[in-house]
DNA sequence: ATTAAAAAAGACGTTTATGTCTTTTAATAG
DNA sequence: CTATTAAAAGACATAAACGTCTTTTTTAAT
C-alpha cells in the first residue's frame, strides 16, 4: 500500500551489506538474495541502482561484492524511497485531480496532507546508521525472517 | 502511493451522485464519466461493485441511474478502500516481512505503525456524508477538475 | 596471458492494475 | 407487448510492477 517492494528489498539490501562491514567483510548477491529470501535477479537490478545513485559501493571479480560508502550511514530512507518509487507520487492528489491545490482543495485534502508531511518527515529525519544503531539484539533474524 | 486510482474514482462518483441527488435526481453513467474525466467503462466496475457491496442503489432502463441509499452518506471512506483496495495490506510489513510484529519487528515497524494507526482513523471517523457538510462553494469543481 | 569470479546489462516472462469493447439483462414509456 | 434506455456482465487490451534467464564486462589470482 505504501511502498513498492522493491524499496523493501532496498532496505534490507542495505541494511544486509552494513551488517556484513562491521564484520569486516563484503556482502555479495547470491549471499544476500538467499539470506533475505530475495529473487536473486531482481534484487541485483535493485542493488545496481543504489551503487549508480552512490548509496553503495560494488567491485567485480572475485572478492568482489557490495560494501559501504562514506556516505551509506547518513543516508535517508527519503533517498530510497526516491530511488526505488518516486518521491513525486507524494504529491499527488488522492483523487488523482492534477489541480488539487490549497487554492482548490480536494475532499481529502489537507487531511491527506497532514499524513503524507508524517511520512516525510519520519522517512526525511531517519538514515540507514540510524536503523543500525538501535542495538536490536535480534536485528539479522528481523531482516530475513522472510517465511 | 497511498491508495489505488480506483478507490479515487469511487469517491468522486459517489460524490457526484450525493450532489445530484441534491438536485433530487439521478445521475447517469455517461454523465458522470464524462463530467469527472474518468474512463467509462472502468468506473462502470467501480459504481457496479459499490451498488453490490450496499453503498449506493441503481436502476436499470429509461430514466434509470445511480442514486443514493440510506446507507451511502454513513457510509465511512475506509469501506471504499476496502472495497476498492482491501484493507489487508494497512497491516502489511513495508519491508515484505510476513512474521513482522511487535514481538518481531523489523526497523521501521513502529514508525509504520503510527503512519498506518493514523491513516486508519482519518479513514475511519470520516463518512461520504462529513465530505458533503463542508459547504465548499467549489466541491463542484474540485472533484471534477482534472485537466 | 589465462582463467575464474562476480557485478552489470539487457532480453524475456508473469502478474496485477488499469482501461476498452461488446453482449446481456432489466426497467420504463408508449 | 414492443421498443428504447441504461446498468450489469464479461471478454479483451494495455501498461506497470514484479520476476527470471542469458550474455557481457570487469576484476583478481595464478
Amino acid at each position: 500500500m505504501f511502498l513498492s517492494k522493491s524499496f523493501g528489498y532496498a532496505l534490507r539490501g542495505v541494511l544486509y551489506v552494513a551488517l556484513a562491514d562491521k564484520e569486516d567483510r563484503k556482502a555479495q548477491l547470491d549471499e544476500i538474495a538467499e539470506k533475505l529470501s530475495v529473487p536473486r535477479h531482481f534484487l541485483a537490478k535493485i542493488m545496481k541502482t543504489m551503487v549508480k545513485e552512490g548509496v553503495l559501493q560494488s567491485t567485480k571479480g572475485p572478492y568482489g561484492g557490495f560494501s559501504l560508502n562514506e556516505k551509506t550511514l547518513d543516508t535517508r530512507l527519503l533517498q530510497l524511497v526516491s530511488i526505488t518509487d518516486g518521491v513525486e507520487q507524494f504529491n499527488a492528489c488522492v483523487l488523482s485531480l492534477r489541480k488539487c491545490n490549497s487554492k482548490n482543495p480536494c475532499p481529502l485534502h489537507y487531511q491527506m496532507l497532514k499524513l503524507r508531511d508524517d511520512m516525510l518527515a519520519q522517512f526525511s529525519k531517519t538514515t540507514i546508521g540510524d536503523l543500525l544503531n538501535k542495538e536490536n539484539p535480534d536485528f539479522i533474524k528481523s531482516i530475513s525472517t522472510i517465511v
